[in-house]
DNA sequence: TGAACTGTTATTGTATACAAAACGCCTACG
DNA sequence: CGTAGGCGTTTTGTATACAATAACAGTTCA
């Protein structure tokens, strides 16, 4: 990729999670021209990104700003990315190969080793969690399902950064993954969706009850 | 919008839709710059949406390719968009308020004048088909809903324009889109999803058929 | 007092020039 | 012959200056 606007992308993201900046407070290109120490074309470029993202949003006058997930847009979010994520599970177990099979073993043996020490690392955990998934929709072999998912999963897990996951939680995820692990080998496309299923939906829960609870009517926001 | 860019945006939409460029053809930015009449920043912003909707592809080091949709990738758009707007129309089933629906009604009545007179008007035919299936995507009120599928269902329509539709696919679409509006009237989810599910299915094959027959491998290309 | 207008400032949009990178051809060398 | 390396050309990436537009504040007029 390209080496400017690449670093912008990066450098923003990095601001953004920093949580030196706070939801719906605005931004200028040349504040993040500043930061970022490039100038505002690659810049440009890097908020394009960040908006696919959700992570940036505009106003109506082209004006930037930090979004502002609510508890609604996160439930929104999690439900999109169940049903995607469950049919790439799906496809999957079609088509793993042992050699992917095993690779996958190896990434959720890592993700253990992450949790099961005194104290967990939840970076550590966060990544292998995300090359898990990554290696399932790769399996998936379908390109515009990955790039969809792309955009939906990064946003919450970077807006939110100060989540305590349990040390339970934490664990049940990597029972979830040896389940799917265990579905992948037996070809079983129905128990793979399943499991995935159970597994996003959990996090949901572990994820949104960090936030707040959801307001009485679903569409409060969206109308 | 601004002005610019939406004006490259659209031109160069109508050039790949136009026939003048052949899929896979290389394009380069500046070409696009002459062609629009604009400079090659409103260009490159263009073409990143065009890259999104998948029109146009970049290949390793950047360079800019006519998107070759083959078989397969429109088999896998097809089962993206029928998950995504399966799920939009039981959303909407749930939403929809009796002033939508009958707006609903009179879009596919529009869509039924388009048909029949003596030559159906394909064109007046298939952007009351857009709005009618974007009346229920808005119903849902699931914007990152709406964000997906908009950069799903266009390509298709743009990249094969040459196809004959015959006068019983355009009416069987408009008695689906009666079902449909029947099963919102009804407010019945499920129902509404499976005329959704049907519905697309059928557009699907009516629309592969006229590229080709399927590969033997599904997986041929994403390999 | 308040509502509309106008000049000022802040911010995004566009053009252009230049830098960096990739391609293709051609030559030199094994 | 075949292949590796170098050089001119093509193409994309970045910086910067300027243009257009939107927000803001201060002022005037009813």
């Amino acid at each position: 990729m390209s080496r400017a606007s690449d670093q912008a992308y990066a450098k923003i993201r990095a601001h953004l999670l920093s949580g030196a900046v706070k939801a719906g407070e605005q931004l200028t290109e040349d504040q993040l021209a500043q930061i970022t120490g490039v100038s505002r074309t690659p810049v440009r470029e890097a908020v394009r990104r960040l908006e696919d993202e959700l992570l940036l949003v505009r106003s109506e006058s082209k004006r930037l700003f930090v979004a502002d997930w609510s508890r609604n847009d996160i439930e929104e979010m999690f439900a999109l990315r169940q049903m995607l994520e469950c049919h790439a599970a799906e496809r999957a177990a079609h088509r793993l190969t042992q050699a992917q099979v095993a690779e996958l073993e190896a990434v959720n043996h890592a993700l253990r080793a992450a949790i099961e020490q005194p104290v967990p690392d939840v970076a550590r955990f966060l990544e292998a969690n995300r090359r898990f998934h990554e290696a399932i929709i790769d399996a998936a072999h379908s390109p515009r399902l990955g790039q969809l998912l792309a955009r939906l999963v990064e946003a919450p897990v970077v807006l939110r950064t100060a989540r305590n996951y349990s040390l339970e939680d934490l664990r049940q995820s990597a029972r979830d993954h040896d389940e799917l692990i265990a579905a992948f080998a037996a070809r079983d496309p129905e128990w793979a969706r399943a499991v995935m299923g159970s597994h996003l939906r959990r996090a949901f829960h572990t994820f949104a009850n960090t936030v707040g609870p959801a307001t009485g009517d679903e569409e409060a926001e969206a109308a």
